[in-house]
DNA sequence: CATTGACCTTCCAGTAACTGGAAGTGCCAT
DNA sequence: ATGGCACTTCCAGTTACTGGAAGGTCAATG
């Protein structure tokens, strides 16, 4: 399979395919031409990392979950403790845009939005 | 003042300070050794900018009400307007993390997290 | 056989908003 | 004059790609 080929299977663009093998995360073989050759096996890393990406996991995350992935021997603990760490970071960052959502919204609710200049959003930014 | 004060009085970092100068969000003298000197009109912006900062509005946003924070003949409607699309974005980002944070949280209390090497994360990445 | 168009390659630069660090200067007090 | 802290500039790194340029490959068509 051609770069074209995984990246429709996969659904990631060819570029971040390229970017993932830059990074060390596939690595597909070559042919004559210079063109990547991609197993299924690198197809299904592909995929699995899209799908880790979709859950919002960083790359660091990726590469340890793959690297999970492929050990026979690993223990599911290791797993959950790198999803349990990213769930934190998940809710920590729902709660901080959550309380923005909450502040923002009190002051659009409160601004005439009309053709006059007096503005309860500018006038919190501006510390009033 | 020198860039350490408006520093602790405004909150934000002396390295940010001068990084909007460097974007030109700020404006401030020299005096004659080279030191940035800032009038009250500085430090009350940088001031604005942290608090718009902290409501997670861009920096692009952040020039556009700042302009119109000093343009008296405003329409408190452009303001609203700019607040209204952040707020639909953090409900956006929100959203997702939201539908990120189910899915991976029902992956989290399915897994055994124990020493055997099975694992419902795993599972689902792969493609299970 | 030449050309066209889709596909592939590498490499460089840009994104957002800083942050860290190095190397050097200024200022104040002992 | 010597510490120590504050200030300066400049360069590089962060995250995870993405866009674009310049150019090679391949299969089909005229």
């Amino acid at each position: 399979m051609n770069i074209g080929d995984v990246s429709r299977l996969s659904g990631l663009p060819a570029k971040t395919i390229r970017y993932y093998e830059d990074i060390g995360l596939v690595h597909p073989l070559r042919s004559e031409n210079g063109y990547r050759t991609f197993q299924d096996v690198e197809l299904h890393k592909l995929a699995f990392l899209g799908r880790a990406r979709t859950l919002g996991f960083t790359i660091d995350d990726c590469r340890v979950l793959l690297a999970l992935y492929e050990d026979d021997g690993r223990e599911s603990a290791q797993v959950k403790r790198v999803a349990q760490n990213h769930l934190s970071k998940i809710d920590e960052k729902i709660g901080q845009l959550q309380s923005m959502r909450e502040t923002l919204g009190h002051l659009v609710d409160n601004c005439h939005g009309d053709h006059r200049p007096d503005c309860p959003i500018l006038d919190d930014l501006a510390g009033a």
